[in-house]
DNA sequence: TTGAAAGCGCTAACAG
DNA sequence: CTGTTAGCGCTTTCAA
């Protein structure tokens, strides 16, 4: 491994000269910095993140915690912090917890500590008091994407507003009968999120002066495969909803393979509507409240990058947008049509 | 932060004890070890990996490099590989090029060349000679999963093989009318999965004397949408196959879709098979040939790290088991059935 | 604009 | 079993 000491030797100035040159800082003259470049390109020089992170104190690396690569939002998120960052010739270090979360102790106590990483970004946990003590008390800058933490920064959408929204486009186009997908507080995710989303949803309804049926309010996974065995359940009962808010597109989406499974026609019979604009969404024409999660990823990196270039930290909560987008799950019930 | 330094001075004794003691390793007092990591404990010491990393050239980090973590099947090796690195104490460095390879040119030139990490595991990449090169220049262990590259140790399924057991199970079904749904070469990725499974479905047809129709191979992208809109294309001509072998499950379970869009029924119109066992392949009904990226993931991770430890390298090719899962997408043609 | 030299925090000989 | 000491490769004063 040619070291910074190869190329002083060979470009004939001094270690520190070849530090400053390959660095860009000014007070290195235009000839020198090109001879020093040059050669250290000759050389196929790279400088060592151990040696200069020890003399520096930066590690020029994120650390980010997800709780499953293999979930699209997390994986999306994932993607746009990693483009950030790499923009900046920043690493990401990754944290994956899995979902059953068997490696959580591990991955605190041993890794994520390890001094390795100039900032976190956590995705959407759930941390127990302790975890969330460490990670304060690793002094860096920390921000959570996804779900509102007690004591943590976080970023995201409203999860209150969004919901209210989703069902709000139910009713506005006529429907009485609401039902919903509510999702399943999972083990060692932020529990806040399913829980919001249906309380959006009883506001909605509150609001709108309509009954919430507890039989219509169905918990599952936040998967494709969860929304469909709810949705199997729900709308294979002898009186079932004209509409149905899921918490996730996914969930959605399982909505609607249940329901042709069930020989129900979307959106004649039943309307869906979802939350994300999942990859997926456009391929089943799910009506949606998109959110932008490559965008969050990008964002909290950017915050962070932010704070570490020694700027003040933001401490507002931060909302980013949302959108409705109409596609074809939603219409107005079969009743109300035949109003018309 | 506290140091090494901070430890030894408080628990009396010198840094190289204390160095000692944390490692584990022999030479150390039961009474002294027990001592340095209670007080290393109270202190809330972790060591500092740059330091550390210098001291010892190794970086206990591995760099994963990755096409696009939002695919399933690289979401899932990732997964199975962090799992791995995990157990041992190593970290996990993401290097996520993007399906569309923006950022190729600087996560190879500035990113994975920064001595950050002690091994390089790949995704199913297609390199240029200059990346290929790079890597080889590094020095250090490298290994691709997923499709086979020249001049790089390569560990995956046999694709000609899962291709041929895919269409000769179609065959076996009594089918003679089969489509395939192939992979586009994507840029960036490996373009020799897509061939050799296209390659081994045209072998599986020969061998049993059966026609290849060209309008009957139908190239699309690897994922739903891109299944469905190739399926739709070919069965919404006049003359269609009875089974389709999609390249991906996900392929394939946008064939079902696409199907079911156009009232064709599967399995008894339409027989579907895939490759992979996604996890929507039981939702779905989805026969189809199992492979294990988890398991891959970790196999890799479990190679570089042997040779880290200083065994041997593997050279042989290493080539992982497949399983062919029947589930309800497949059944015999419908003249067949009659025939019965 | 450049160089000399002192660390950054840790590990690994080498002594004892 | 433990301590001393010399680096690992880089950055960063401080001088020149």
């Amino acid at each position: 491994m040619t070291s910074i000491d190869d190329v002083a030797r060979a470009s004939g100035v001094s270690t520190a000269t070849v530090s400053r040159a390959l660095r860009g800082l000014p007070n290195v003259s235009a000839a020198t910095r090109e001879a020093v470049l040059a050669t250290a390109d000759a050389l196929g020089y790279v400088v060592s993140s151990s040696a200069s992170g020890l003399a520096t104190g930066r590690t020029l690396a994120m650390g980010v915690v997800v709780p499953n690569v293999s979930r699209w939002f997390y994986a999306t998120v994932l993607e746009g912090i990693d483009a950030e960052l790499r923009r900046v010739g920043y690493d990401t270090i990754l944290f994956n917890l899995g979902l059953k979360g068997e490696d959580r102790e591990r991955v605190f106590h041993r890794s994520i500590l390890r001094k390795r990483t100039d900032a976190v970004i956590a995705l959407c946990l759930d941390f127990t008091p302790s975890e969330r003590e460490q990670l304060a008390s690793l002094g860096h800058p920390t921000i959570v994407v996804g779900g509102p933490v007690n004591g943590l920064r976080h970023l995201g959408i409203d999860e209150l507003a969004v919901a209210r929204a989703a069902t709000d486009h139910l009713i506005g186009l006529g429907h009485r009968a609401i039902g919903h997908l509510a999702g399943h507080p999972e083990h060692g995710l932020n529990k806040r999120v399913p829980r919001r989303r249906r309380r959006g949803y009883e506001l909605a309804m509150a609001a709108a002066g309509l009954p919430v049926r507890p039989e219509w309010i169905e918990p599952s996974d936040f998967d494709i495969a969860g929304g469909r065995e709810a949705a199997l359940r729900m709308l294979g009962r002898s009186s079932r909803p004209t509409a149905l808010f899921a918490a996730s597109d996914e969930m959605a989406i399982g909505a609607i393979l249940a329901a042709r499974e069930l020989g129900i026609e979307v959106p004649g019979e039943l309307s869906v509507v979802g939350i994300d604009n999942h990859a997926l969404a456009e391929t089943f024409g799910l009506t949606t409240i998109a959110q932008d999660p490559f965008g969050q990823g990008r964002l909290a990196a950017e915050l962070m990058l932010a704070e570490l270039a020694g700027e003040p930290p933001r401490t507002d909560l931060i909302d980013v947008p949302t959108a409705l987008i109409e596609r074809a799950s939603t219409a107005p019930p079969p009743a109300a049509t035949s109003r018309l």
